[in-house]
DNA sequence: GCAGAATAATTACACAGTGTAAACATGGCG
DNA sequence: CGCCATGTTTACACTGTGTAATTATTCTGC
């Protein structure tokens, strides 16, 4: 009830609301106040300095009922972020706001073995043409993000094995002045899905997002924690068959050998990106034989017990799949709460853990990257990057 | 360089400042300052806040050279603190202080199965006893603890399949007034360790300490965030072996069912505890025949295989084993590498991943639960649980 | 012994960010 | 048109911080 000080530093403060408007697309003050647990005065304060420094813009809009709010806080959509993506079949970037939209874009085909020479001589060229672009509209970008596949790893890069320090210094280079986040593709997937459709993420709380795709790796959405709140979870190369198949990580029996992309394209003979671009009811639609069938469903069970086993390491009580398997029959599924019962200490059980399923979303290039772009800029405070640097001393 | 206003709260500069006391069992406020990147000014205030609540003393040393500390600050002995530890084969209570001092201890053989009614009445006993000697010295205990093997499953503890509410309010009852914190025993050992044995535990920085015992189970200790510095690390269920050996979870091919002190104790023919308490070289002595010797190698390799999997999903600089592999001949020991080279992500690399093994402390209890109470108590700030309490309404 | 050097420890001060409570604003309803 | 319910802002007191000046302590060299 007291309700006594506890302080906060003021970037962290103006990040917290940044970020529940950039999740709920706007809200009244007294709705903020609750989500960021400060008070209406505080909000007042915070929202105040926000709007003169242009960051956020408020809307009448009046409630129903008597003596309701008066004004609707959004993030200001002047707001202007670079997102750049990576995958294994192209390159693309582009510059959107914090309304989602995505207002300019070009995408370049790659190969997945694109080598460090060859991504800097293409995005070179772009680079001129984004700069051309922004200047003519007066754009002001406030950040940049770049998502790429197998990104993080202390081993280096199995994927794209690039020199991560060149990577920085070119992109500073060529993008001067503008605060460049680096990370997974992964990560930059959870970000779209939580900030650019929270409709069909209906997940509250602490979950884990899995995304099945050429790799296995997953994040840790941490909703209690508004910032920071993506955690890498690498559950490809978790070994569940002792000299098992081979890995290209030069391991057997990891994951990601039985469940990937391109484990599956393997068995049902089709590219691995075709599987996606098909989408839903992909495996009625190729009348795959009862053979392949039973083995998908298999590989199911292995990334079911996968999860399991990675679920008794870290206990979350939510995951939301993302992948192939969201495209196979319920009853082929359902393999993956088998494997779980085999490894999840007590079993799966509906009331501990809650199993749920999204469309992988496909050739929406960069927007995953854009909303990890908003979400730096965001919880960074929205500040520039000069009183950033400083921030950094002095925790330094 | 500026160095700015970087507000925390009074519980939390305290907590810090009462850790890195009990961390290094004494230190000048420079030092102090260092560790916890506080002002010196700063220290001073709150050592001089937490002397005049008798916390803290300070002993005059003085330092080789001209213009040293003067004063070494060490937690004061008067802060009484209560462990409790469920073992399989005991149950032991005792007091002590941030010493290190294990001042009164009764110990009292318990059964593996030991159930709640039983304990409840074994430690009733205990209390009044415990009480008298209390007040006949008239200290005053601020904190206790108490650490069951299998504590903190959200599906239960399969090892003491007990109520924990009931147990908590048991002890409520028959501990009044006295803050009281259940953990799980690998927890205990932890915080022993670091805290009471930092001598033997030349680790610095985040690292795993992993305990092979009757579970296989660990804790990440962060060095970096001084306080909440433990979080549990479930490895024994991991399934490593699809239709393996039955585990007594339920499910087949757990970690635990290769690598516990059981399985072991099954492959050689000794009692599990006798295993621990014959302690180094207990290979060597027992002329266990290779059949069996190769069967340990076989088991470590296992282990090794998992901790490559944890590692890939929590990466960590180093990890600690405690246990019985730590008792094993160092040839022999090389099997948990040659597990780890085939599932950690890069192979086993000396530069990135630091191993090392501690003999697993044995008839010392309950000094694990009486660190963890310490580390508690030290954690609040030291704060009344009144402020304590008001403290926890704020956040909530 | 005693001045001086070197460093430690304390204190005065300004400052930032908070919550409380009071004042002010807004829109619906009788 | 005034009342009421609620949202929003503001005045104020408070806490914990870093900076910088001040005071204390101990060793060194003579």
């Amino acid at each position: 009830m007291s309700g006594r000080f506890v302080p906060r530093s003021r970037k962290q403060t103006r990040a917290t609301v940044l970020e529940s408007l950039l999740r709920t697309k706007g809200a009244f003050r007294t709705d903020l106040a609750r989500e960021t647990s400060l008070t209406e005065a505080s909000v007042s304060r915070i929202v105040a300095d926000l709007r003169t420094e242009k960051l956020v813009e408020e809307r009448k809009e009046s409630a129903p009922h008597a003596g309701g709010p008066t004004a609707l806080v959004t993030l200001s959509n002047n707001i202007n972020v670079l997102g750049i993506e990576l995958s294994n079949s192209r390159l693309s970037l582009g510059v959107g706001n914090f309304g989602g939209t995505l207002d300019y874009v070009e995408r370049m085909p790659a190969s997945p073995n694109l080598d460090q020479d060859e991504f800097e001589r293409l995005f070179s060229a772009s680079a001129v043409a984004l700069r051309e672009w922004v200047d003519a509209r007066g754009i002001d970008l406030r950040q940049a993000a770049m998502s790429i596949p197998g990104y993080g790893r202390e081993a280096g890069n199995p994927i794209f094995p690039w020199d991560m320090a060149r990577l920085e210094g070119f992109l500073g280079k060529v993008l001067p002045g503008l605060p460049l986040a680096l990370t997974n593709s992964v990560v930059a997937q959870a970000a779209f899905n939580r900030y650019a459709m929270p409709s069909t993420y209906a997940v509250e709380g602490d979950h884990l997002f899995l995304f099945v795709g050429h790799g296995v790796a997953g994040v840790i959405v941490n909703e209690a924690e508004p910032i920071d709140a993506f955690s890498p979870f690498e559950m490809g190369h978790m070994v569940i068959e002792r000299d098992g198949l081979v890995c290209r990580c030069g391991h057997r029996g990891c994951v990601e050998a039985y469940t990937s992309l391109r484990a599956v394209s393997t068995i049902i003979g089709v590219p691995g990106n075709e599987i996606l671009a098909r989408g839903d009811r992909f495996l009625d639609a190729l009348e795959v034989d009862n053979v392949a069938r039973d083995m998908l469903r298999e590989r199911q069970f292995l990334l079911g017990l996968a999860l399991g086993n990675a679920l008794n390491l870290h206990p979350v009580p939510a995951v939301v799949i993302s992948g192939w398997p969201s495209l196979t029959p319920e009853s082929d599924r359902s393999a993956i709460f088998d494997g779980l019962n085999q490894s999840l200490l007590g079993g799966y059980d509906e009331g501990r853990l809650s199993l749920s399923f999204i469309a992988p979303s496909i050739g929406n290039d960069p927007k995953a990257a854009l909303s990890y772009a908003a979400y730096c800029f965001v919880s960074g405070g929205g500040l520039e990057a000069a009183s950033d640097a400083r921030a950094m001393e002095e925790t330094a």
